[in-house]
DNA sequence: GCGCGCCCTAAGCGCTTGCTCACCCGCGCG
DNA sequence: CGCGCGGGTGAGCAAGCGCTTAGGGCGCGC
């Protein structure tokens, strides 16, 4: 088998069940091409172009260029919405929980930063039922993290008046990481996970720490 | 010190002394279609509509639509850069100074949130010059918050491992209120602002507090 | 060995884009 | 009153867009 994956399915190569090889080629060049022009300024000749093939090819595994966005942004949805729910059903306090789920989320955000460029930011180029799709599964992602806050407070682990707007932050701080993170900058993937996981753990923590 | 007053040419009317009415209104309306649309999806045709004219007058006062874009950009910067420097030269101790900053600079982002969504996430539409000089700029971001986390450690008030890191998740914090807060949403600028101030002080501040 | 279906391509259609150009209107001045 | 000139328009150009269509090669069942 010449495709090459990396760490079973996870956060390595993303796109392993896509399935015939030519539209996974297709979507993870439609994933660079997004990530690196926007989805406005990206053409359908490009895209097929990084994937070595006709412009025609496109045509014969996706309807549209919106359904190759719709197709990306669902994935990675999915993708952010497991780690989030499995962090808030893990064992251990809440502040355990809150730890490990903003470490995997921002490990997420910088390892795939690709990726999760386009999920977080190509967001309303979806035509209107593919928007409101995804606007469902991004209700799931913030009750996830408003879970494991609610939990901390209810034990008084947590000191947090304003629960939703505190959600909202970290969610923003997390997410906000596709935006600048580079592989060439001066920070790892992990660490960054780890100072970010410090940082929201004295935003919410009660006042011994 | 003449310290930040909403009003008159602060935050309400950005655009003020732009010359000529018509090349006013026609920024005015480029900067909302940007908003709304992004850079690359927006067409001169449109921008002129929503100005009252033909798209052939939007060329008499602006070379190309790059250069909208442009002056767009560098008026948003400049109001950021003097926000935080104006922070971070008012007097009081590390943490007044570090509070001041986020909330105004997160007040802006959420009154002016059209305006910085364009300002913040539609840099790399600019052409090489242009980015170049609007990068300077964000580096005397930078160093304006930099400072006042440094100072802050420096007198014993902050308690602060990375430096560097920290700052760049506080400027991340308020940025990315460009992107989600809405006029229509459950909380006024100044609310943002002050729930944000209060969350980065936690995430800094030495333990007795 | 031959027809059939699956992928793929070359060519191109109809339309929109950023931008230009020939012309025109209204106003201050000699 | 005539005249120039800055700010505006309507029409349109060349290029590039998303997408379609007619056809070609190739492997597989029979």
């Amino acid at each position: 088998m010449r495709t090459v994956e990396r760490a079973a399915d996870g956060e390595g190569a993303p796109w392993g069940e896509v399935a015939p090889e030519a539209a996974r080629k297709l979507l993870v060049a439609a994933v660079e091409a997004f990530a690196e022009r926007g989805y406005h300024a990206t053409t359908t000749r490009d895209i097929a172009g990084r994937a070595g093939m006709s412009p025609a090819a496109l045509y014969i595994h996706y309807k549209t260029k919106e359904e190759l966005l719709h197709r990306i942004s669902r994935v990675g949805h999915d993708k952010a919405l497991e780690i989030l729910t499995a962090a808030a059903d893990g064992g251990g306090t809440a502040a355990d929980r809150l730890a490990s789920a903003v470490r995997s989320f921002v490990r997420w955000h910088a390892e795939q930063h690709t990726t999760a460029r386009v999920v977080q930011y190509e967001l309303d180029a979806l035509g209107p039922e593919h928007r409101a799709e995804i606007m469902e599964l991004r209700r799931g992602i913030d009750a996830a993290v408003r879970r494991i806050i609610a939990d901390g407070v209810r034990d008084g682990e947590f000191d947090v008046p304003d629960v939703p707007g505190t959600t909202l932050a970290v969610l923003s701080l997390c997410v906000d990481v596709a935006r600048w993170f580079s592989a060439a900058g001066a920070r790892t993937p992990d660490e960054v996970g780890a100072l970010y996981a410090g940082l929201v753990l004295r935003m919410v923590s009660a006042a011994d720490r």
